[in-house]
DNA sequence: GTGAAAGCGCTAACAA
DNA sequence: TTGTTAGCGCTTTCAC
């Protein structure tokens, strides 16, 4: 039981041979004895010894290329999708895909990105946490530092390569859309603090109502969260006391809320789209496979995934300076049976 | 536009300073004068330097802990929950996780393992592939190597850490559960061919029907897949050509192929339970959140990520051959509301 | 403040 | 078949 790690040094003199011939056999170079072999195999096996990938892997620049992804959740179809799209780009690029998931944990974010700089990844994929007291000094570290780096999520104060869509305009064609149906009592049921996405849709959502000369009330954003649970919760903590003064229709941060929000109805006695319309976000595979589909804003998951990956690759190959770029891809509202006109 | 990748030499040369000065700036040690510092960080800036992450490493043991975890596929919220539990794990002992999808793709799972070997991982944690001609390689590889490896599917032939459930006798617990409740034209949705734990639950579900003397037809272990899609297909495939002959009920390999037969049988006009009962496997978050909430077994999926990860920074630590263990968890009957007796 | 030199763990000639 | 040696790119003394 060795204390300390074994080195190519200490498997030599416990076999009695030379480092050079350790190494042949760790590398199975035919040119060592089975005699030797089996000494040094024996002597590995006793210390217990593991070559250090680090210093292997210079001299032997095999070493595959890869990409490292940091996404927020795991717990969420939509960073599945994006994942998805990543590695079908990669992969076509010949990049492997190293993910980490940050969970909501700011300093998660600055230590994995620290990993998989020191993993020696060709480029790094982000989807920044985003709050009040956010630190970039790990982005700028890492430009400091010339990782290739893409963020999957608009930030501000920062030069980098990004791949966005609109979500202020998502959100207001999703409510405008209610509004041509006749809706005048719309909520909004939110995401979480740390998404960038979840303000830009709450924004888009009172542009929206201010577009339609709509007054919204204090109680007209509800802060939910990103989960089906937080869906749920949210939406029967707000039913619980509106007996009378419901809204017509609600749209939400992402499908899961939306899909959350779909139960508490459901348990409620409120029948959709009869009695509410619900509106989602993202257009998760699950969406439409619903008793009652949904109708939903579909984010174009697996091109922002291919597309950021493409970028980031471009610049890891032009081994130059790129000047930074912004792409903003299309989303989509796909209208299932969710919302009606209001009875 | 340099064509060689730039070393600290190189650096050194173009800003007319020795490489230990170069080395000072890059580590921001407080030694350097504000103009050298400005020239040598100009000459990284310009010839695009990165610093050789591998070469840093070895005298700076500072590299945070971390292991490697490899699963199947990204778009199953069953990998997402053992992720997060494997994650979970991990960060209460100090360690970070680094994920790859290996998407169906037996050479990716090659790749992925070298990679995260290459990338020096101080542990790998493996849901390997399955199929008739599976090459362990790698995964013997690993053991030479001397890397901590688990597994969360079994796998024979193979001496390694395992974290499973017994399959088999879950299958044939939900169909016993079925039979109970009078059903005896009961099909199987079946999972990928890739997957270990699909053929163990259609092995269950062939005990279960010998256990009951219940024939099991040619048809009645219908080959599904595992997503959504795959089980809408299926269903709509099955049932198009059987209006007299139908089962009463239908078990899946998942939940998702499960969801996507409930989305088949309600476009083909039956009810759910009243025409069919149906039952899922896994227990994924969004089980209950249908309409129909669906009666399925439930995988510990978590569970089986943190006991995997526990197990395996168990070994790391112990930095000493530790005798190869098997842990089998519990899974549980879930009774929602989409099994019922036959009409 | 800066440079020279030793050494990290390993691989790859090249000798022996 | 095996040992010796020169690096790989970097950090870190320790002189200057």
């Amino acid at each position: 039981m060795p204390s300390k790690n074994a080195t190519i040094h200490d498997v030599a003199t416990l076999s009695g041979v030379s480092i050079g011939t350790v190494s042949a056999v760790l590398n199975r170079k035919g040119t060592v004895s089975e005699g030797t072999r089996r000494r040094v195999l024996d002597a590995i096996s006793e210390l217990h010894y593991r070559p250090s990938a680090a210093a292997r892997r210079r001299l032997q620049p095999t070493t595959a290329k890869s990409v490292g992804l940091i996404v927020k959740e795991v717990n969420n179809p939509y960073f599945a999708d994006v994942i998805f799209g990543v590695q079908d780009a990669a992969r076509e690029l010949g990049y492997h895909v190293l993910v980490g998931h940050t969970e909501r944990s700011y300093d998660l974010e600055q230590r994995l990105t620290e990993l998989l700089v020191a993993k020696d990844v060709d480029g790094l994929i982000i989807n920044p946490l985003l709050n009040e007291d956010t630190d970039l000094s790990h982005l700028f570290e890492i430009r400091w530092t010339n990782v290739p780096l893409v963020l999957i999520e608009s930030i501000r104060g920062i030069q980098a390569n990004m791949v966005d869509v609109d979500n202020v305009a998502a959100a207001m064609e999703a409510v405008d859309y209610l509004v041509g149906l006749g809706h005048r009592r719309i909520v909004h049921f939110g995401g979480p603090q740390y998404s960038g996405h979840s303000e830009e849709r709450i924004e888009g959502v009172r542009r929206a109502f201010i577009a339609h000369r709509l007054v919204m009330g204090e109680d007209d954003v509800v802060h939910a969260g990103a989960s089906l649970e937080d869906g749920y919760r949210a939406a029967l903590g707000y039913f619980r006391d509106r007996e009378g003064d419901r809204p017509t229709a609600i749209t939400c941060y992402n499908d899961l809320v939306a899909i959350g929000v779909l139960r508490a109805l459901r348990e409620l006695g409120l029948r959709v789209p009869e009695d509410v319309s619900v509106v989602g976000f993202d257009d998760i595979d699950v969406a439409s496979y619903l008793s009652v589909p949904l109708t939903t804003v579909r984010m174009p998951r697996r091109e922002i995934g291919r597309r950021a990956t493409q970028m980031l690759i471009g610049s890891v190959e032009a081994a130059g300076k790129v000047a930074p770029e912004k792409v903003v891809l299309e989303t989509e509202l796909v209208v299932r049976a969710s919302t009606a006109p209001p009875a």
